[in-house]
DNA sequence: CTGAAAGCGCTAACAC
DNA sequence: GTGTTAGCGCTTTCAG
């Protein structure tokens, strides 16, 4: 008794192979293997047979072999900015993936150029069908050569720089042509817009699509638009300059979810009564006093249509690149309705 | 021109293998593996060399290949109930996992019992080092012969039925007394409690602390817990049955985040004078009004502990199974201060 | 319809 | 220090 308590508490016991199914049940390697694949061509007794044994071992085809052989790995890749967070394009890619008999492996490039890297190349080396990305920082001419290998890669949201590949994104000017002209109808004039850095691909966009409402309606530009870095101080900083002004504004766009959620915080009460659109659509938005009307994206597009793209990129390696614009949508719940 | 069009436009152009780094540095293929693997032990020219050629070829090593020759896998599993939602324990775990050198692949159940069967087996047939599970339904002995062939599984949130595998989750009946002792210091008598169906684990274990928690004070329990499925009907019901009765009760506790939701979203403008604490803390709970007072689970701390009962369990599997009951924590925000 | 044998790309004994 | 060889577990020509 005492001898036998080391011996079976051991590091996991091998798992059983095709082999040992073969040797189980009496027949050759090759039958387990198109018994496992559902291949037709075997004799029913056969079949039962080697169900038997497989259940009897309680054996499991390792993946990764067939991987190896196969070429293929029926599983695609996608890094973006958070797992763990809400984000319906992702949900949506998952959704898509699932549907389509892909596995999915989704990493979190937490806004980090460097992690990006380092999970694209480990992407790269795990043989993976195929990447979507949500880039993050501005060179990727390191995925030049991946690409030129024949990686099949889509960009989701902002488009990669240096490298042609095909792309899905909201239509970001679209959604500030939206913002404004929505406050404009409810009476306002002196419209600004608070959002992300213009080093950031959507920043500079949308910022570029406020300015251009401005001066399409002939107002000046210069004290109403305040692109930056997303931080309780800087959109403070923002926010009394465009409300405390000599000339205030009766009505505010944000640029982004983040920017919205920092304004409101700032805020405080006050929110009550200031005219907000925001840009992205934000959890629990209908629950804010007033509800939060937005420019909403439609993300399970997106998602859904990166996997599409990928799909398409994968079976034909050498179709021409593509870039979807996909539309966005307003979803009016108060804020943007309020009179000044 | 016409011929080469269709010539060079082929499927992905096979990578190169570690024999096309070797013939192209001129030297054995053993010694491009050892410096793929950073061995210390080959000449210094050669390392140039090789590091040369594969640079010059874009070599990248099959992670596939090398998992099947060594065993291992450096990737463990995390099947949750939702990717792509506010889930800091997923973000805890893919954190500690980036720390610790492993790759994390994330699928969700969305809450479907079949669907976990599914995701589970398909990690087994990977060859994962190891699982972390957040359990749905009541039967996991198709587990069994997993855990016999020596999978590395943790159970997180919900112990697993029937198989017996290290587990961690929250201390649900000492936030259920915190949030019903806070309200009772805050003078009320009759407070009432909403939450998920019995037939889940987290609902079951938290109604009881509440009717433990009105035995205790010698309420009656009769009318003031209402368990149940999480749907605007049902809680609204609940919600009725507790404020309208005969005896209404002044003060509510929520038993997770979607019957908070449910309930704040029934009550409209009226959630401004109900006094409520919730179970489990909700994104932008600072910015409602009032802001809402809650029993935070330590997500965090939740993740990052699966992680490591995981690696304890890869490093030594005879270990003695263990169940960690992390603390929970009381955020007060206004909701459950109000004056009634 | 079934069986023997080769090989996917890599690592690890073992000689040199 | 470096090269040769076997083999991880599977799929897949090719004969029977």
């Amino acid at each position: 008794m005492s001898a036998a308590q080391g011996g079976n508490a051991r590091a996991r016991s091998k798992r059983p192979t095709m082999v040992d199914v073969a040797r189980e049940a009496g027949v050759a390697l090759r039958t387990v293997s198109r018994v496992v694949n559902n291949d037709p061509t075997v004799g029913p007794e056969y079949v039962a047979r080697i169900k038997a044994a497989i259940k009897a071992l309680n054996f499991r085809p390792d993946e990764r072999a067939r991987q190896l052989r196969t070429g293929v790995s029926d599983t695609i890749g996608a890094a973006v900015r958070r797992i763990a967070e809400v984000n319906p394009a992702l949900a949506a890619i998952e959704r898509a993936a699932r549907e389509g008999g892909l596995t999915l492996l989704a990493s979190s490039t937490d806004f980090d150029e460097q992690r990006e890297h380092d999970i694209l190349i480990s992407m790269c080396r795990q043989r993976l069908d195929g990447i979507i990305v949500e880039p993050i920082g501005e060179s990727h001419s390191y995925l030049e050569p991946e690409l030129a290998a024949g990686l099949p890669l889509v960009a989701m949201d902002r488009p990669l720089s240096g490298v042609s590949v095909d792309t899905v994104m909201s239509d970001n000017a679209a959604g500030i042509g939206m913002a404004f002209h929505h406050l404009r109808r409810h009476g306002h004039r002196r419209i600004a817009y608070i959002g992300d850095d213009e080093r950031v691909f959507s920043g500079r966009e949308r910022a570029a699509a406020f300015r251009a409402c401005l001066l399409a309606h002939g107002e000046p530009v210069g004290d109403l638009v305040h692109p930056g870095e997303i931080t309780a101080e800087r959109v403070g900083a923002a926010l009394d300059a465009v409300l405390h002004g000599p000339d205030p504004a009766t009505a505010l766009v944000t640029g982004n979810m983040d920017t919205t959620l920092a304004v409101l915080r700032r805020l405080g009460p006050e929110a009550t009564r200031l005219p907000i659109v925001g840009f992205d659509d934000v959890p629990l938005a209908d629950l804010l006093r007033p509800a939060l009307t937005v420019v909403a994206q439609d993300t399970a597009r997106i998602g859904a249509t990166a996997v599409e793209l990928l799909r398409a990129r994968i079976a034909e390696p050498a179709r021409p690149v593509k870039t979807v614009v996909v539309p966005v949508s307003m979803t009016i719940r108060g804020s943007g309705e309020l009179r000044s």
